[in-house]
DNA sequence: TATCTATATTGAGTCGTTTCAAAGCAAGCT
DNA sequence: AGCTTGCTTTGAAACGACTCAATATAGATA
C-alpha cells in the first residue's frame, strides 16, 4: 500500500506538496500537480482516511445506533437522517447496539470514531450515553426520556397517539376497550396508556381495562394475549394494542378462534408498520412521522456540532390512520386518512 | 479531552506504561496498573480509537454496504453477518451506498476505514469494487456476477428457485403461466426466468409467456402489471412474479378488478418477504437463505482476512414456500413447507 | 545591482496510540 | 563485591496524513 511518502519520493517533491496537490490546493503549480496526480495513480495511491481523521480530529461521519440493524421499522427514519447528513457533506453509518459495554456502540461513540450519534436502541444504557456525550460528540436520543449535557432528544407524542386511537374507537361506538401494554417498563407504552386513559375519562367510558403482558413486544407476544382474551367469557368491544406487532399476533389468535374483527371485536395498533395495510382486515393504527423524526434528529445533531444553541428536546405529533379493523359494522372504511 | 499523555503525567509514569496498563498487559505491576486506571478514570480518559487504528493498521470492523440502509429484506442477512463477525471479535457497521464516487461507500472501502466489506448494493459500480479490493481489503459481493482479485461472491441459486416455483405451479395443474420480469437488466430476474423456462420445457407446457415490465421492481410496478394483465381478454392460469413486491402489487390490482386469487389465477412471488404470509391469500414464494447468506459471506471475508485460501464463490440453494395463492382449488394448503 | 513581491515548495512538528529494544532495579547466588 | 535473573518501566520510533512557518525561485520594481 503506497502512501503519500512514496508518491512524494517518486515524484521528487516534498511530502507536503503531495498533500496539497491531492487536495487541489491552488498553491501548487498546475504542472506539478498533474505530475503528482499521475504518479499517485501509477502507484495506486489511496488516501488513508484514518490518518486524516486523526490529524484533522473529525471524521465527517455520524452514526445511527439501532438495536437491530435489520429492523424494517427504521427505514424511513434512516432516510431522514441520511438526507440531512448528506446535504451537509457528512456520511452516515449504522451500527447495531449489541454487545453492551464492549460492543460496537461504545467503540463508535466513546472512541471518537464518529462526530455524532443518533441513538434508537432501547437496550443501550443511559449511563453509556451520558458518559459518551461530550462537546465533541453530541448525541441525539430518540424515544427516550433522558436529559444530560450534550444529549438532545426527539420524541413522538405517544400520549397524543394513544388518545387519538382511543377517541376514535369510542367515537365508533365501542365502549369497553382493553388496552394491551407491552413489556412492563416501556415508557412508550406507558404514555400511550395515559392517552388511552385520558380519552376514556373524557368520554366517561364505563370501564377501562389494561392487559399487562410482560413478555415481548412482538407478534408472538400478541398471539399469547389474543389467546387469553379470546378464551374469556365475554369479549370487550375493542382492543387497543400498544404496537402493531402485538396487534398482528392478537389478530392471528382471534382468527384461529373464529373471532371476527371488527364485527366481534374492533382492533387497533400503533406504529403503522407496513404490514398493517396488508393484513386482513387492514389495521387501524397510529402513524409516527419517522422520516421527520430522523431528519429532525440529524438537524439537532448538526446544530450541536456547529456549536449553536440547540433545543434540548423536540416532540413530534402523530397521525391516526383509520382502516377497517376498527369499524363499527365491518364494512367499508370512512377513513379520515388513508395511508 | 484527555489523552494518554495527560494520564501519564498525572500518574507519574511513562506514556508507554499507561498504554500497557490500559490494555491489562501483565508486564505492568498490579499496584501501578491500579493507580493508572484510577487516574484515567479521574481524568475521564477515553481512548482514541482512530489513533489506535492508525498505529495497528486494523480497525476490527467490517462493513456491510447496502443500497438502502432501511431495507427490511436485509434483516436476516445482516444478522448472519453480525453473528459471525461478533464471534470473531469484529464489529459490524452498515452503510448506504448512495453518493457514487464520493459517497460513503468509497470513503469506507477505499480509505481503509474498515478491514473488509460485504456489498449488497446493485448500484455500486463493479469498477469501484475492483479498485477498492486489495490484499488488505477483501470484498464479498452478494448476488453479483463479478470475479476479480480479492473479490469473493455469494449467490443464491436463482435459477433453481425459478424452476421450483414454476414446477410447483405446473404440478398444481396450471398450464399457461406468465412470468413477470423486473427491470430489464437485472441478472437475478434473468436467472429466475431461465429456471421458469426450464420447468416449462420439462413439462412441455403449451406456452411460456414473459411479461417485461421495465419499471421498478416494486409494489407499484407490480400494480401496473396487474392492471394490464387484468385488462386482457383472457387470464393465464398462473402468474409468477419475479419478486414478492411485484406480486403484492399484482395482487392488489387483481383484487380491485374482482379477479380472485387463486381461483381465477394462481400467483407466486420470490423472496419470501415478511408480508407474504400476511397478505390474503398468503403468497406462495421462494425463500432465500438470507441468514446463511450473510453468515457465509462473513466467513469468506474472515478466511480472506486470515490469509487462507478462499473459495472464489459460493452458491446457495433456495426453498419453495407453498401458500394459498398457488393452490388449484383455492382451499386449504397442502404445503410442502410452511414458514 | 539591490530590493521587494508573489508564487511554489519544503521541513519539521503534530495528532494519540502501539511497539520494542534497552535500561532500572531488587533479590538471589557465587 | 560482582553477576545473573526476572520483573517493571522507559524512551524513542513508528503509523500516514495535515499544518504552518520558513525558504527558494522568479519576476517586477526602484
Amino acid at each position: 500500500m503506497s502512501t503519500m511518502k512514496d508518491v512524494a519520493k517518486a515524484a521528487n517533491v516534498a511530502l507536503s506538496t503531495v498533500s496539497l496537490a491531492l487536495r487541489n490546493d491552488p498553491k501548487v503549480k498546475e504542472v506539478t500537480r498533474r505530475r503528482i496526480l499521475e504518479v499517485a495513480r501509477e502507484l495506486q495511491y489511496r488516501p488513508n482516511g484514518i490518518a486524516r481523521d486523526l490529524k484533522t480530529r473529525r471524521t465527517d461521519t455520524i452514526c445511527i445506533l439501532l438495536h437491530d440493524l435489520g429492523g424494517p421499522f427504521y427505514s424511513e427514519l434512516i432516510r431522514g437522517v441520511q438526507d440531512v447528513a448528506t446535504s451537509r457533506g457528512y456520511n452516515t453509518i449504522a451500527s447495531g447496539s449489541l454487545g453492551g459495554r464492549n460492543g460496537s456502540a461504545v467503540r463508535l461513540m466513546s472512541e471518537h470514531r464518529v462526530d455524532g450519534v443518533i441513538v434508537l436502541a432501547p437496550d443501550v444504557d443511559d449511563d453509556i450515553i451520558i458518559q459518551s456525550a461530550a462537546e465533541d460528540l453530541p448525541v441525539v436520543v430518540l424515544d427516550r426520556d433522558l436529559t444530560a449535557d450534550f444529549v438532545y432528544s426527539v420524541r413522538v407524542d405517544n400520549e397524543q397517539g394513544g388518545y387519538l386511537v382511543t377517541r376514535h374507537l369510542l367515537e365508533m361506538g365501542h365502549q369497553r376497550i382493553v388496552f394491551v401494554s407491552g413489556p412492563a417498563d416501556t415508557l412508550d407504552a406507558e404514555l400511550r396508556y395515559r392517552g388511552y386513559l385520558k380519552a376514556m375519562r373524557e368520554f366517561s367510558a364505563p370501564e377501562s381495562k389494561r392487559f399487562d403482558y410482560n413478555g415481548q413486544f412482538t407478534e408472538q407476544g400478541g398471539y399469547t394475549v389474543g389467546k387469553v382474551l379470546g378464551a374469556q367469557s365475554e369479549l370487550p368491544d375493542a382492543v387497543f394494542a400498544s404496537n402493531d406487532e402485538m396487534a398482528l399476533g392478537i389478530l392471528r389468535a382471534f382468527e384461529e378462534k373464529g373471532i371476527r374483527v371488527p364485527e366481534d371485536v374492533a382492533l387497533a395498533g400503533f406504529d403503522n408498520i407496513r404490514i398493517a395495510q396488508y393484513v386482513r382486515p387492514p389495521l387501524t393504527t397510529v402513524q409516527q412521522p419517522m422520516y421527520e423524526m430522523g431528519a429532525v434528529a440529524a438537524q439537532l445533531l448538526f446544530q450541536a456540532l456547529g456549536g449553536s444553541h440547540v433545543l434540548e428536546s423536540v416532540q413530534l405529533a402523530t397521525n391516526l390512520v383509520v382502516r377497517q379493523s376498527s369499524q363499527r359494522n365491518g364494512h367499508g372504511s370512512t377513513a379520515k386518512k388513508q395511508i
